[in-house]
DNA sequence: GGGCAGCTAAACAATG
DNA sequence: CCATTGTTTAGCTGCC
């Protein structure tokens, strides 16, 4: 993503875009044109210094408590055998270790991984290391002036606006990516976290930090400070500076990736020149750090209620390591700062959830479905019955019109779809046809394995108003909309509106998707064909949906011959329905018998045979072997015989004699009151423990 | 590579 | 005759 094609042009200028992904033009454009223009790039957009801002504080806590002297993650690296070769600019180097996130810094107070005495250890080392740098960065002072005027221009913001205005656009193609792309720092941030600060463990006084220091590479640790500061630090200039270097991945964007670290250890590993631009980085970052340092800013102490007045960074240095020492007020005051930090971000992340339902809303109004609003969050509450789930693993499918849909499900509020019922929506489609050529991302779908009712109905507006194609089987659309239908029966021009009024998608190419819910209807045994006087509508057996509506294939769906046809009519739920459609016109009771059944027929049967052994078989048969009757029952109904239909013959025969009582559960009874009208049907056999040919392939 | 699920297209028939 | 509805089949793609 953006993050590697930021680390291939940063890395090697001479590899500079290959295969930098298609999102990120604006950024790789952005650093192309810093780098040509001889300018050092401050890719610094607005929300990474908003963040950057929150964080200081925080970070130059930590740097006091924990001691990490910078330049002793430096001489780590050094050490390290991968460091000659790494390019990591020392400032990042040095900067990473003062990197701690809230959670780490919770994470070092509570667990107290630092003793007194090992902080005053490090806290000795970093005074010495912090006299080496200063040492080393006279040596590289001219190399450091530009970037200590953006160092400045970033921290000091309006000081110098014309540079800034340069880098405004910049910042604006940032802030965009930033956003987006937040949730996942945020993700990565935990395992780092956990790679890094985890790795600190008490019990090693002369060195307790070395852990946390070889235990996240420098790529990491940059990753770190990244994601953390949510910004470009001094360290991203340097490395732009240097366009030699190979500096990957953290140069590029806030949002660091472990394939990034991956790049840049394998870049430095191969680059023998490392090790001397890492000293010229050193040197380098160590002003810049003076510049960059969170607590220091003005020439005045920043730490929290302190504003103490340094004359320059080794005054505040010592002001810092005297005055805000590890103790218990410091603690305190770290961890007031911590809670600030996180309601910070508590308020950012609901800020930017309303953002998301503002441009949502607007793009529902828009005239412009591809503008891109995104499917609400769809992996949420996923309810569905193991069944179901079985049945429908299936990742999302891609979006024919939105090729940069729904990347980033959001949540939002009510549901429009409906809240009458909570129905599992079903399989997802596991594939999106490609006629439309419009993929949908299935990184949405991401541990979906199915959707519950809420879950489209979050969506639906989304749905209704753009044209994105809904991540759903043709058939899970087709029981969701008979089962919102208010008596759970559509005509198949009910249906065809249902898709239009839910779908923006469903409102072109109507040849094609009316003809694939015809299909649907007629292939999926779960759908059932209910003929009335005036017509016929469909319903669904969601039983037999939730078990598996699958298409029957290399054989005819609906084979029933003859002999079985009484047995599959007192068997089948669709006959059953069929009396019960059948009396909706007549008893207000059928509608909620309907319901019932469509929701959970198996309760209704197990009800129904309850107090009776012989409803009780064949409530068990029914149970059993429902796919296997419907497809019969189906078969017949759609048999070009129409004279010969058992639906037809239900309704004739039974269905007005035969009053269904809802109360008293007797449907299945009465069908097989009725089916004894059949002229092939036989009282005496055994129909519970008739073998359902459903599956006679 | 095969099987499966799902989608699309098409042919065909029945019906209004 | 036409449109709608319904069935069936074939072919394709993607996933496992």
């Amino acid at each position: 993503m953006m993050q590697e094609s930021g680390t291939e042009t940063r890395s090697n200028d001479s590899a500079i875009q290959n295969g930098a992904g298609p999102g990120n033009h604006l950024l790789e454009c952005t650093l192309r044109e810093s780098r040509s223009n001889g300018e050092t790039p401050l890719e610094i957009g607005a929300a990474e210094l908003a963040h950057l801002q929150q964080q200081q504080a925080l970070q130059a806590a930590r740097q006091i408590l924990i001691n990490q002297q910078p330049l002793s993650g430096i001489k780590t690296h050094k050490r390290n055998d991968k460091q000659p070769s790494l390019q990591v600019p020392v400032s990042v180097a040095m900067m990473t270790p003062q990197v701690i996130t809230p959670q780490q810094m919770q994470q070092i107070l509570q667990q107290q991984v630092l003793t007194p005495q090992q902080l005053q250890v490090l806290l000795q080392q970093q005074q010495a290391l912090m006299l080496q740098q200063q040492q080393l960065q006279e040596f590289y002072k001219k190399q450091q002036e530009q970037l200590q005027l953006q160092l400045l221009q970033q921290q000091h913001a309006g000081k110098q606006p014309k540079e800034q205005q340069q880098v405004a656009t910049q910042q604006l193609a940032f802030q965009q990516q930033l956003l987006q792309m937040q949730q996942l720092q945020q993700q990565h941030l935990l395992t780092l976290q956990r790679q890094g600060l985890l790795s600190i463990q008490p019990g090693q006084p002369t060195l307790p930090l070395q852990p946390l220091v070889q235990g996240m590479i420098p790529a990491e640790l940059q990753q770190l400070w990244k994601e953390v500061t949510g910004s470009h630090t001094a360290d991203d200039v340097v490395c732009n500076n240097h366009s030699t270097l190979d500096l990957s991945t953290t140069c590029v964007s806030s949002t660091a990736q472990p394939k990034a670290s991956l790049l840049l250890n394998s870049h430095a590993s191969t680059n023998g020149q490392a090790s001397v631009l890492t000293l010229k980085r050193e040197s380098s970052s160590h002003e810049e750090y003076a510049q960059n340092h969170s607590l220091y800013g003005h020439g005045v102490c920043k730490w929290p209620g302190c504003e103490a007045i340094c004359e320059d960074f080794p005054s505040f240095l010592k002001h810092l390591n005297n005055e805000h020492a590890l103790d218990d007020r410091s603690t305190a005051q770290c961890r007031v700062q911590m809670q600030v930090v996180q309601q910070l971000e508590l308020q950012l992340s609901k800020d930017k959830e309303r953002l998301q339902a503002m441009m949502t809303h607007l793009h529902v109004k828009s005239t412009e479905p591809k503008a891109s609003p995104q499917p609400l969050n769809l992996v949420s509450s996923a309810t569905l019955s193991k069944t179901v789930s079985e049945a429908s693993p299936q990742s999302l499918p891609h979006t024919p019109t939105t090729p940069t849909a729904p990347l980033t499900p959001i949540t939002q509020g009510p549901s429009v779809i409906t809240t009458t019922s909570i129905h599992n929506v079903g399989p997802i489609r596991r594939r999106y046809s490609d006629k439309y050529n419009v993929p949908i991302s299935s990184d949405w779908m991401i541990s979906v394995d199915f959707l519950s009712l809420p879950d489209i109905a979050q969506n639906q507006e989304f749905y209704k108003n753009a044209e994105v194609r809904p991540p759903f089987t043709y058939a899970s659309l087709i029981r969701q909309a008979i089962l919102e239908s208010p008596e759970k029966q559509l005509t198949l021009n009910e249906i065809y509106n249902w898709f239009t009024r839910q779908f923006a998608y469903f409102r072109r190419n109507a040849a094609t998707w009316k003809g694939a819910i015809r299909t649907n209807l007629s292939l999926h045994k779960c759908f059932i064909r209910v003929e009335e006087e005036y017509g016929s509508f469909w319903t669904v057996d969601d039983e037999a949906f939730k078990r598996g509506h699958h298409i029957h294939r290399g054989r005819p769906r609906k084979p029933c011959p003859d002999e079985h046809f009484d047995q599959l009519v007192a068997h089948s739920p669709s006959l059953i329905k069929n009396i019960q459609t059948s009396h909706a016109y007549c008893s207000p009771l059928s509608a909620a018998l309907q319901a019932s059944m469509a929701e959970n027929s198996l309760p209704l049967y197990t009800t129904a045979s309850m107090g009776n052994p012989a409803l009780n078989s064949l409530a068990n048969a029914m149970r059993e072997d429902l796919n296997g009757v419907m497809e019969h029952t189906n078969s017949n109904g759609s048999d070009s015989s129409p004279g010969r239909s058992p639906m037809q013959g239900m309704h004739q025969v039974h269905v007005k004699e035969e009053p269904l009582d809802p109360d008293e559960n007797e449907g299945p009874l009465s069908l097989v009151t009725t089916a004894n009208h059949s002229p092939e049907f036989d009282p005496d056999r055994d129909y519970e423990d008739e073998p359902v040919n459903e599956d006679m392939e």
